[in-house]
This record gives C-alpha cells, structure tokens and sequence, in this order.
DNA sequence: CACGTGACCCTAT
DNA sequence: TATAGGGCCACGT
C-alpha cells in the first residue's frame, strides 16, 4: 500500500526536479549517492528513473556535482565516460567490475533541509 | 490512445 | 557477484 501519490501535477514536478537539485548540491566531495535514494528523499520513492531524466535534461544542472550520483550497485551513467573520471579525481575508488565501491563512498544525509 | 524508451529499482535464482 | 524478469513513470511518436 502506498501511502504516497502516484502521478505528479505539473507543479509538483517543478517542486521535484527543484528538491533533486537541492539535495545533489549538498553531496560532499568523494562520496556518492544514488537516485532511489534522492528521489524517497523528494517524497517521491518510485521515481528514481525521474531523478535521472532530471540532472540529464535541466538546464545548469552539469554546475551541480551530478557525477556523483550512481546507480544502487555503483553504476556510472552510460554513454558518459567522463563521470568516472571526475569521481577518481576526488579520490573515489572503483572495483574490477566498473562500479564505484558503495561500500565505501555512499552518502547517506541524514536529513536534508527541504522546502 | 497505444507503444517504445530510458543517467532506475527490487526480488529471485 | 552476475543475470533475468517485472515494475515503475514521464515523454516522444
């Protein structure tokens, strides 16, 4: 049971896309965090793909550190090599698979200021 | 209106 | 740990 609406009005797509950048500006330096876990944080916990189209195709959001949202396993986004090179240079350490070590780099916040 | 397509996620195997 | 299948939801065609 979903305690949760489940269709977004245009104007909660607006207070969404303006919370997922919020909180992707507040990632810290070598830490990473996924896009399940932004978009629960945005009230919105089965729009994960939605955070993704999000930092893709809002305007400015390449300003925030969109590198270093990765998927639950660690996977960087695909067609975007340079994502893991950013990430390296902050000193974040991947596997032999391609995956970023969440083990060691996940930034979970505690509770973020929102609205 | 019906499909196909994603910077995705969950569970089972 | 890796794959497979199903679910999910906004958008374009």
């Amino acid at each position: 049971m979903k305690d949760y609406p489940d269709r977004m009005t245009p104007a909660q797509a607006r207070m969404f896309r303006d919370d997922v950048l919020n909180i992707v500006s507040q990632i810290p330096r070598g830490r990473v965090t996924t896009y399940g876990y932004i978009a629960a944080l945005a009230g919105w916990p089965s729009h994960s793909r939605m955070v993704g189209r999000t930092l893709r195709y809002t305007p400015g959001a390449e300003q925030l550190p969109c590198h270093r949202v990765v998927n639950q396993v660690g996977r960087t986004a695909p067609g975007w090599s340079r994502q893991r090179t950013l990430l390296e240079e902050e000193g974040v350490t991947f596997k032999a698979n391609g995956h970023v070590d969440m083990s060691r780099h996940l930034w979970e916040p505690s509770d973020p200021f929102l609205r």
